[in-house]
DNA sequence: ATGGAGATTGAACAACTGTTCAATACTTTT
DNA sequence: AAAAGTATTGAACAGTTGTTCAATCTCCAT
């Protein structure tokens, strides 16, 4: 029987780099260029060889989709050797690094936003992916801000990734640099803002 | 010879049945549920009358994309009926209203992105209709507040897009409806702010 | 070397794709 | 009523698609 997909990590080297191919033709061309053959001939591997891996079309660009959820979490993966403040600054600060801001990545995460958006079931793998991914915000938040309850750390996380979600769409357009470079430190105003009010943004200066 | 695609406005109502069609299959089911068949069974027509007034298959789709570029740009648009601060609150409040945020819509413009991401062609129409619409954010700003310089609106459109685009692919993952509502208040803050420091934002709200 | 298990190939199949086109139906003009 | 113009149909075409499968090849334990 095949392997199937649940391998994860590195398998037989041909395998991974049929993966590969998959999300390199979906970035490239959307999933109209994702063709079993098209995948077949970009790996340098034998039509059937896909099949083999991959019993499905359905199965190989789920395998791509996990790849880039996971590769989305490690984003706000917790990382013990920073101060959490640190931590946290990072993490809001990669989003706008320069090797995540590839059209190579942000294009793959649209076509396989949009394939969410068509398909029910990969619906369900991205919306849970975005849960963790809001969770995982939301940790670095409590971590960076202990005096934080957990609610209000759910609220910035949701707040911050929709910036998040605009900038690397917005990116996608060839939108200026520095609008970006705003964009991610309101992000910051967010998170770090004091307990006091509406999260980071005080339209009247004023004194009461 | 046929009726070509320059055509605009409601032609035959057949023609606008076939727009529609293939709008509402692209924004259910993705490009891969987009095949002039599809189309002619959603419309209620046969296959030859969807190329006998739309000669490709990719001109089909530029209308689509035309159409909800056109919308999109009528959301910007200037209403003199209104006071200038009443109609920049207004434009920037409807991109939360429940018309706009429904999956139709969403979806419709995330799979249109996705395909102008992966065909030079669509992704030149869409450039275009992206600065347009900065461009009429920026309008609407400056009739609001006429002592910001030019360069100023753009920027502020330019933040205010990031944050609207944000809200509107959150929304197609079902984000909280709190979230929106605060991300609405910060492009409305980022609009409104006083002219003094950086658009929108102090992180400290001590006096000088 | 021999057997066997997994890896790899490409031909074959049925289903679907976009496009073309001659044939018809319907409207309007003459 | 005839002619002309447009709208509408579905069959036909060549190509592509996903999937299956028997046939090979590769490698390792025996």
């Amino acid at each position: 029987m095949g392997t199937s997909a649940v391998n994860s990590g590195e398998q037989s080297d041909r395998q991974s780099r049929i993966l590969e191919a998959a999300m390199d033709l979906l970035s490239r061309h959307g999933i109209s260029g994702v063709s079993m053959r098209s995948v077949a001939r970009e790996a340098g591997v034998a039509l059937g060889l896909v099949n083999y891996y991959y019993d499905d079309k359905a199965t190989l660009i789920r395998a791509a989709l996990g790849r880039v959820d996971e590769h989305d979490l490690r984003l706000v993966a917790p990382d013990p050797s920073l101060a959490p403040d640190e931590q946290l600054r990072r993490a809001l600060r990669r989003v706008a690094a320069a090797d995540l801001l590839t059209t190579r990545y942000l294009s793959l995460r649209l076509h396989l936003w949009a394939l969410a958006q068509a398909d029910e079931d990969y619906a369900q793998i991205n919306a849970a992916a975005f849960d963790r991914y809001i969770d995982g915000v939301a940790a670095l938040v409590s971590s960076a801000k202990p005096e934080l309850p957990w609610e209000v750390c759910r609220e910035r996380a949701s707040d911050i990734v929709v910036i998040q979600n605009g900038v690397w769409l917005t990116a996608l357009l060839g939108v200026d640099k520095a609008s970006i470079e705003r964009s991610i430190e309101r992000t910051e105003q967010i998170a770090f803002a004091p307990l006091d009010g509406t999260a980071g943004q005080d339209q009247e200066p004023g004194q009461p």
